[in-house]
DNA sequence: TCTGGGGTCCTAGGACCC
DNA sequence: TCTGGGGTCCTAGGACCC
């Protein structure tokens, strides 16, 4: 039995995950800087060490440092969640040979429970298992070790900081240089806003913060922060989550490559972001009861004309039939889009989702309802066999509207048949 | 010209009720 | 002039995460 006293968890984070992914079948990108693309080749949302060291920022739009790119040489791909999404699952699954109690807390992190390694040198433990991820996957890990999740990606950010730790690390019995080495900002659940309040009433470090009366960070902040603060001193307020709760919100969405400007493309892509989300419900086995649809202009260009529209709806019974959902979603946004804007982005948003069967109605027909599932398990059936979108429905369209702009996109090396590495003699 | 796409939780304040 | 008080529910917005 483990107490509260030598329970430990460790964080293990993939190093710059998307650039190293991209690196792995293309071994000549090693040591480059690498940056990768969001949707639609729009900003920057991963870098290599060498792109942070040259400057590049988390979410800076790429068409802003053209010439960044230019005098560096730097590697632009689009990005290529393929490939990402099946070498994560490859990490997790050599990082689950080394402790049964893993939380998968985000495509490139996990959580790990300590457990069962009572009585072994924890450090020496997690030095094999980034070892076997990196033999195995490629993928370069760092590793941080504490009493709690907190103090764990504390430690996590001190081994990729600190060279010397060759990437583990773990809280000391004694942890206030440590604390003190880490800014406030870097703290898991402090961003930005708090760490700027945080810096005006002097508080600049971990240390710091563990200085400091719960009570007054709750009055000042809210119990997240107090909680955050409690995790640092050593007491556990986030515990191991392996079976995720049930989601309670489902959100389909995409800016547009091009603007928008007529109610045919709109609602093409509106009804392509329906039926994906109703995808996803039956795919989790959910239904949705309250349907949310939204489309706006610009956000960053202020001369042209500005429109933001949104509207909800209940959704009586509730469902996850894709043709009632785009019936809705289209039915909502029709009289909201006006002539004249151009349109930068669109979404279908599902709320107060629950489990399973959809409750009758008093107008609901057993027939039809039975009629739905039925086409909806035949429409599944055929797209996952023969892929997504082979058939679909005629309101999301046969024009280009939904089609993403990704110039640079590395081939799908782990997923697809055709496009697998070639070796050649 | 060109700025991602998902999620969660907490709080304040208004509506409404008795 | 003075204009109750307390409770619940809901929503929007803001903070955080990746």
């Amino acid at each position: 039995m483990v107490d509260a006293q030598t329970r430990m968890y460790a964080l293990a984070d993939c190093n710059n995950f998307y650039a190293s992914c991209e690196r792995i079948f293309e071994p000549h990108l090693a040591r480059k800087p690498v940056v990768v693309l969001s949707n639609n080749d729009g900003c920057i949302i991963a870098r290599s060490q060498e792109a942070k060291d040259i400057g590049f920022k988390m979410g800076e739009p790429i068409f802003k440092c053209r010439d960044l790119v230019k005098q560096n040489n730097v590697i632009v791909r689009s990005s290529n969640f393929s490939l990402y999404g099946d070498m994560s699952r490859r990490v997790m699954q050599t990082i689950r040979l080394f402790s049964p109690d893993v939380e998968v807390y985000s495509i490139d992190e996990a959580f790990i429970k300590l457990d069962g390694l009572v009585g072994r040198d924890f450090e020496q433990e997690m030095r094999r298992m980034r070892a076997a991820v990196l033999q195995w996957t490629g993928i370069p890990i760092s590793i941080g070790i504490g009493k709690t999740k907190t103090l764990a990606k504390l430690a996590n950010h001190y081994a990729k900081k600190t060279p010397e730790m060759e990437g583990v690390a773990k809280i000391p019995q004694n942890p206030d240089e440590m604390l003190r080495a880490v800014e406030v900002g870097d703290i898991w659940g402090i961003g930005r806003q708090w760490s700027k309040k945080f810096r005006n009433i002097g508080v600049h470090t971990a240390f710091d913060l563990v200085q400091m009366e719960p009570a007054v960070i709750q009055q000042t902040f809210n119990i997240v922060a107090m909680k955050t603060a409690m995790e640092l001193r050593g007491c556990t307020y986030f515990r191991l989550e392996q079976s995720p709760e049930q989601r309670k919100t489902l959100l389909r969405s995409r800016s547009f490559a091009k603007p928008v400007t007529t109610w045919q493309e709109l609602s093409e892509a509106i009804a392509s972001h329906a039926t994906r989300a109703a995808e996803k419900l039956r795919n989790e086995e959910l239904v949705a009861s309250v349907l949310k649809v939204f489309f706006h202009t610009s956000l960053f260009n202020h001369q042209k004309p500005r429109h933001s529209a949104h509207a909800t709806i209940e959704l009586i019974p509730p469902t996850n039939t894709t043709h009632t959902i785009i019936k809705e979603a289209l039915h909502l946004a029709e009289p909201m889009w006006k002539v004249g804007f151009e349109y930068k982005r669109a979404g279908v948003y599902l709320l107060e989702l629950s489990k399973g069967q959809a409750q009758t109605s008093l107008f609901d027909s057993p027939e039809r309802k039975k009629l739905d599932k039925q086409m909806m398990s035949v429409l599944d059936a055929v797209n996952t066999s023969m892929g997504a979108g082979t058939m679909h429905f005629a309101a999301t369209g046969f024009t280009k509207v939904m089609q993403m702009r990704q110039l640079q996109r590395s081939p799908r090396y782990t997923t697809r048949w055709d496009e697998l590495p070639q070796v050649r003699a």
